[in-house]
DNA sequence: TTATGCGCGTGACTTTGGTCACTGCACTGC
DNA sequence: GCAGTGCAGTGACCAAAGTCACGCGCATAA
């Protein structure tokens, strides 16, 4: 949000932030708490996410540094929407809102980054939308699958998740993630021994996960 | 988004601003579509929606004038997200992204009031997100009539849409609104005959609404 | 009047996903 | 070794939602 602004503007903020570690699991801010201020993450990664009263929950996004978190409310007044969580070391610089809607009027061009960075978000919300909406479990699974191959680079990885972890991140639960992987391995589209996965139809998993939605 | 502006601010956009008329259940503009510029509605109603490639739609949020529509796109240059379209007769001002660029950089509280904009959106997408995920249909039915209730003032109303239309509001099927619309009557919280809708039991269907998700 | 189309109700069926309960396995600490 | 613990697999079951097919009633046009 801030890359390629010009030092003064850097040096302004970093005058006024306020750092803050948080370990690994650590809440940031839960969903409904008032909004004093925005994060900045320095290191790290934090997930932003939605709980239901069940205890289910929904990924919304995973934000990894550099990024801003919870933009949202600094602008409108309100509660953050979501909570954030730590999903590994974090350092965050924290700024109130008064300074930042001040640093807002002295510098134009950081209301304007901010709009990319929500439009970024809107789009990336209305997609989570149509895949919850349209979509089953068995495509997320399939995306994330082959999103983790993409990372490693390779078709074999280990799963950096349990499956409760990922039932928790498509917003469904531990069984229908056994249950899925398990059809996957069965129709042929990957192999599985213990935490290893080796994708052995790519093209297969990702016309599951592009299915007639 | 620009209420209460400067009159200078509102006099520039009206100069660069072209008035384009539409008529009812006509399309403003698809999803995927290319982003030339922002629409200012001064009259009427839209809805923006997403479709599955089944046919099965997703109300986003509907918007009445005064609103602004298809801001997302215009600071990140991408397509439009969603499809829009007119559900009255609607009249609406085109601003080229060129000019609304222009005049964010001359007038900053223009990017500010956007910025209010988007957090509203992004909450509104947020909730959303939340009852498609761990809420259902019934729940965001009795929703549905709640509101109605609440816009006619009495307990009796008549529908205004099919039931067509209000499956595809919530992104489901005829059949399903049917078989709700009978199971609520069934349980004494409605009472329908032909589009009238009474409701016989208010603080049931709002228990409905809000059920332990 | 008849034909046509639309909205609606409904029954039968399938699929998906969620719940419960239990088992087994691997790892750790004692 | 053994108990404790967290993760994974799985069968039985249920509920919600989607699909298919059909019939009915009503309005409007031919």
């Amino acid at each position: 949000m801030f890359a390629g602004l010009e030092p003064e503007i850097i040096q302004a903020l970093a005058q006024r932030a306020a750092a803050r570690p948080f370990t690994t699991g650590q809440i940031l801010f839960n969903e409904g708490d008032p909004c004093d201020g925005v994060f900045l993450l320095v290191e790290g990664s934090v997930k932003i996410f939605k709980t239901s009263s069940s205890g289910r929950q929904l990924t919304l996004a995973v934000e990894t540094a550099p990024a801003t978190v919870a933009e949202v409310p600094l602008f409108d007044g309100g509660a953050y929407p979501a909570s954030v969580q730590a999903v590994d070391s974090v350092v965050a610089l924290f700024i109130h809102k008064r300074d930042f809607r001040a640093i807002c009027l002295e510098h134009p061009e950081v209301p304007l980054r901010a709009l990319s960075v929500f439009g970024r978000r809107l789009r990336a919300l209305v997609a989570l939308l149509e895949t919850m909406t349209f979509g089953s479990v068995r495509q997320r699974l399939a995306r994330v699958l082959l999103e983790l191959a993409d990372q490693t680079g390779g078709p074999t990885f280990a799963l950096p998740w349990t499956h409760q972890e990922i039932a928790l991140n498509l917003g469904t639960v531990r069984e229908v993630i056994s249950r899925n992987l398990n059809r996957f391995q069965m129709d042929g589209f990957i192999r599985m021994s213990h935490r290893e996965v080796t994708l052995a139809d790519r093209e297969g998993l990702q016309r599951e996960a592009e299915a007639e939605i």
